[in-house]
DNA sequence: ATCTATTCCTGGCTGC
DNA sequence: TGCAGCCAGGAATAGA
């Protein structure tokens, strides 16, 4: 079973639909209803956090960063995360956000996301690769050089490139015809060429359709995305290959279900 | 620098 | 039908 998990394309979506409705609002209390959810969390946190007045959303690769008048959260959704406007508080509500009129509830099933309030931007966070949908393809390729690993496990290193995760690599990949075992110093001006070009082209084109859900994803109106159905190869193990008809192999790499065509793609 | 293994967590799946 | 056991997966971490 595959399940999508918020990588870029469904964090540029939820900040997208976040940014118009929290702008401008205060928190007036948080209220933290599981402990692992504030983890990186100061002792005091929610005493600090009441009162202030959110002034910005953005994403910094899969983490959504809110600046507030008196410091930042930032919230990682990782697994099945999901951060909600205005709404009642199911089962799975890790962090309740009161708002002077509503509130911001953090969901978490698995309890893997977190939530964190500093003063400034986390160096973690500072610390992120450039943004792969920002990228030229110069820069892409100057990042490339010397690296001396396999394609995809340097794809999901989030100090490589801010954003891509498990879903995104494989189609682009895919695309652009690149084994996700390839040695990056094998790969050469034209593939890497082709990289760029598709993982630009499978993020702009999954941004476009508000992300992908195959089970736990939603935005912050609840709402589901649509490029699931334009997977390729993500969670298509057996299935014939769009361009070759050669059933899609399933394997791990780096520790990850990876999804590939064993013609179109080869080592 | 880069690799592997392990940990976190729990719903849902598999197999008996 | 029931239940135990396993799996997925982002990131941090330890150790090679």
């Amino acid at each position: 079973m595959c399940r999508t998990v918020p990588e870029l394309p469904e964090v540029e979506t939820i900040v997208r639909s976040l940014a118009p409705r929290l702008a401008g609002r205060r928190i007036t209390g948080v209220e933290f209803r599981s402990p692992l959810v504030c983890q990186r969390c100061a002792p005091g946190t929610p005493e600090r956090v009441a009162g202030a007045l959110i002034e910005d959303i953005s994403r910094h690769g899969k983490y959504i960063v809110v600046r507030c008048d008196r410091g930042v959260l930032t919230i990682h959704l990782r697994m099945t995360g999901k951060l909600l406007v205005d709404t009642t508080p199911g089962p799975y509500a890790r962090a309740v956000f009161h708002l002077s009129d509503g509130n911001l509830v953090f969901d978490d099933v698995r309890q893997f996301g977190t939530v964190e309030w500093t003063d400034a931007l986390p160096e973690r966070v500072e610390r992120l690769g450039p943004d792969p949908t920002l990228i030229s393809l110069p820069e892409f390729c100057r990042r490339l050089h010397g690296r001396r690993g396999r394609t995809k496990p340097l794809l999901l290193n989030q100090e490589f490139l801010r954003g891509l995760g498990n879903i995104y690599v494989d189609e682009a990949l895919f695309r652009a015809g690149v084994h996700p075992r390839t040695l990056v110093g094998r790969l050469g001006p034209a593939r890497a060429g082709r990289l760029h070009a598709a993982i630009q082209e499978v993020l702009a084109e999954a941004i476009a359709l508000r992300g992908s859900s195959v089970s736990d994803y939603v935005d912050a109106q609840g709402e589901r995305g649509g490029f699931q159905m334009r997977h390729r190869v993500y969670g298509k193990e057996g299935e014939p290959c769009l361009r070759c008809g050669t059933p899609i192999r399933r394997i791990v790499v780096a520790q990850r279900g990876t999804h590939y065509c064993p013609r179109c793609q080869r080592a």
